[in-house]
DNA sequence: TAATATATGTTGCATTTGCAACAATAATAA
DNA sequence: TTATTATTGTTGCAAATGCAACATATATTA
């Protein structure tokens, strides 16, 4: 079920997506579908699959911005005025639809159905606000081993469970704490001699409860 | 003008902020007027002053999250499964609506009005992702100096101009770039001697021509 | 299957950074 | 005005980090 329409009727949608200009496209897996070009007034909304949001810049260094999934919305967060540059890449068979960002602002389509379209982006863009805000509570951690715990604790609360997996390699990783690889897993090894995390390939358990080594 | 009620008549404001339960608050400066209580659910709106939002954490590690305006707006960002203590603060003087968002999400007010206040809700919010994810891209620079000159260059390109005002103390800054203040100063001081930036007080010139040096 | 590419894991070393501690200046309050 | 507090500016040093260069293991593709 997709958030986007909760409420609305198949045929509502299709008026809703009409009067936006909205289109739907289906993309292969690994493929880039949107480069630095024009991405300063759309709106993406995952339908299926799975992207990834990756920045590269001057030096070649790659940072991951997120990872979306069904429900999920990119674009109308990608900074214009960086000189970074942001690509959208499928990770998964994905299908999205792209819909303007003033098309939505200036038609005045004023029906019920189109209102709770309204309401419901409203909704996940607060959702994504407080997924972007618990990135930044991440990055701002000044050691590697505090990034690491406080993206730990904080897939933890999301999954409400000790155990997380990872969505991705520990390459990507640390390129989303925006770290070196290889200092970063001297961190995970100190982790580990801590007794703080156990892993198995990318299954991570987490011992929260010895919170004074915790915050070393 | 509050961008908020743009294109709304003063009795529809009104008529909006009854069906919302919204409440306006007028804070003296230097107030904290929310800490960790009771934020995941409201929206607030500064119409007048200047409030920053400060996370401490359990370190006492001070991180400026972000310095607010009018016209912006703070709450629906704010991760709730962190166990830092997240304190919004006046810095001068301030006038300050609060709105529960679940109520704009279930109000079925579907008059003309109510839908603007609604698109300008979204709009100021898509401003807001734009913002926060500024600062994403800010804090993922792995060295002080490349924060420094991403942080620069943000400033430099809002402001259409060389010359930035820092907004708060450098203090401040090394907080809102998650820094050290005395490495920060280091780098500050690197930058002059490589003749990348001149700065007076707070006002900091920056020279983005000789981009080889920029980006060493 | 073999060949190739990607991911994991480790180390030495130079650089960057955080921390603590200090002095000097500027801003604010009594 | 003077006293007090906050900010600016600097330094030595230990710790953390990035970088480069590996070896090995695991996936992927031909």
């Amino acid at each position: 079920m997709i958030k986007l329409f909760e409420g609305i009727s198949e045929s509502s949608q299709e008026k809703i997506l009409k009067s936006l200009e909205a289109n739907t496209f289906v993309f292969k897996k690994n493929n880039t579908i949107l480069s630095s070009v024009k991405k300063d007034n759309i709106i993406g909304i995952i339908l299926e699959g799975y992207i990834e949001i990756v920045k590269t810049d001057y030096n070649g260094n790659r940072t991951i911005i997120e990872d979306l999934y069904e429900n999920d919305i990119f674009g109308s967060d990608m900074s214009s005025i960086s000189n970074s540059e942001y690509n959208i890449v499928t990770k998964e068979d994905s299908k999205i639809i792209i819909i303007y960002f003033n098309e939505i602002i200036n038609n005045d389509l004023s029906t019920p159905y189109y209102s709770i379209f309204i309401k419901n982006l409203l909704s996940i863009m607060s959702d994504k606000m407080k997924t972007i805000n618990e990135r930044i509570e991440i990055l701002a951690n000044k050691t590697i081993r505090n990034k690491l715990l406080a993206y730990f604790k904080i897939m933890s609360n999301k999954n409400k469970s000790s155990v997380i997996y990872l969505p991705y390699t520990y390459s990507d990783l640390a390129d989303y704490l925006g770290v070196d690889r290889s200092a970063m897993y001297r961190e995970l090894r100190s982790l580990k001699d801590d007794g703080l995390i156990t892993t198995k390939n990318r299954r991570i358990n987490i011992n929260l409860y010895d919170e004074k080594l915790f915050y070393k």
